[in-house]
DNA sequence: CATTCCATAATTATAGATAATTTTTAGAGT
DNA sequence: ACTCTAAAAATTATCTATAATTATGGAATG
């Protein structure tokens, strides 16, 4: 699978160290050397400090001056700051979401969910999860908060492959299909309350 | 004026490019070259370009693969986008913050206040402005959230600098007053209307 | 007049060298 | 044996020079 053409290879690299962060597969705390990295993807290490760059803006590696980026940890308490970040954030979003909703809109979120319900593994459900979101907070037409809580997806992505790698399973979400109804019937209070206690009980899932 | 010694120059650049960009010295939609950045900085387009990726997280540039990158440019919609997302994160911020408030942080947002009122200018007003809210939120200790606040209030300042640039006096804040009376008195669900309400009328003074 | 083609300019990336700083290692002294 | 200091190694950050890719603008052509 070819990576889209036109793309910088900064962009590939970002995309590339992003996704094995995400999946756990470099360690929190584990120092990221651009000379070897820029070797792997025989490139140099211009493109390489790049892409650090925007790592760094999403909240996936800390950079210290001088003594080079190491992949961000996570503690509770972050991840209980994500959680309500994107509870205020994805509620805003919806309530300026809701008059552009169509029919065809909600059966494509449901298919979403539906999808996610069938997930084999956590990151299949979650990449479904994540659709579902998208898809009825997109029509808000608010760029700058659209990549905002897309940010804030890509953190929880972390916490819950962390956590989660080994057991589980797939939970047919409640609340997804709360939020469907609700919104179906005009009840646009009641889905953004719905919507903001169904993100914030994500932060509260302890891996065990 | 010596910058930090300790501070990278890509670093360096972005703040004064940042500066003048809120300033509004550099116009909505001009493009931004490296080389010519470069060489006033009397350094190379590496740091240059690790400069515009920092400004581009910030939202003050946008770039286009191949094309460079120019001042980004805000349009009413956007500017009601970062109103609203500023009412959402900083009720959020100030909920978290207030079991932390003391009376001497009370204080020194009440002296931010009364700076505000003395400014002479619309800089050192906005100076005043963001040290107020900075004081009431950072106990809220969320990092990410804060960053993320300080983000939108960049943007919002280059709205007031564009717009009023030069015609302005100086408001007596009355809805900070509000604020702080209600922190005062307990009261921090009315303290957190008010803060949505008062953020929000900012995107909603027209220029002229 | 529209279209194609080419020259120019700018961005993006490579490579090697240099400086500065941090980390590690080794050694001296107590 | 332990600690503190000094030298060495490793890594980052930067610069210079150069090549390759892509836009942009204008000229030539149908």
């Amino acid at each position: 699978m070819t990576t889209a053409k036109s793309e910088t290879i900064a962009a590939q690299i970002s995309k590339t160290l992003a996704a094995r962060i995400i999946a756990g597969e470099i360690e929190a705390g584990a120092k990221l050397r651009q000379d070897h990295i820029a070797e792997e993807f025989g490139a140099s290490h211009v493109p390489v400090r790049e892409a650090f760059k925007r790592l760094e803006s999403q909240g996936l590696v800390v950079s210290e001056p001088r003594r080079g980026v190491r992949v961000a940890g996570f503690s509770v308490d972050e991840v209980r700051e994500v959680a309500e970040m994107r509870a205020a954030l994805e509620t805003l979003a919806l309530r300026n979401a809701v008059p552009h909703l169509t029919r065809a809109i909600l059966d494509q979120a449901e298919e979403a969910n539906r999808a996610g319900d069938r997930a084999l593994n956590v990151q299949a459900w979650e990449m479904a999860n994540r659709a579902f979101h998208r898809i009825l907070l997109a029509p808000c037409g608010m760029p700058r908060l659209l990549k905002a809580i897309d940010d804030l997806h890509t953190a929880s992505a972390r916490f819950l492959f962390s956590g989660w790698r080994a057991e589980w399973e797939a939970p047919t979400d409640r609340d997804h299909r709360a939020i469907l109804d609700a919104l179906r019937a005009g009840q646009t209070e009641i889905a953004a309350t719905t919507l903001a206690r169904h993100v914030q009980t994500i932060g509260q899932k302890k891996p065990k």
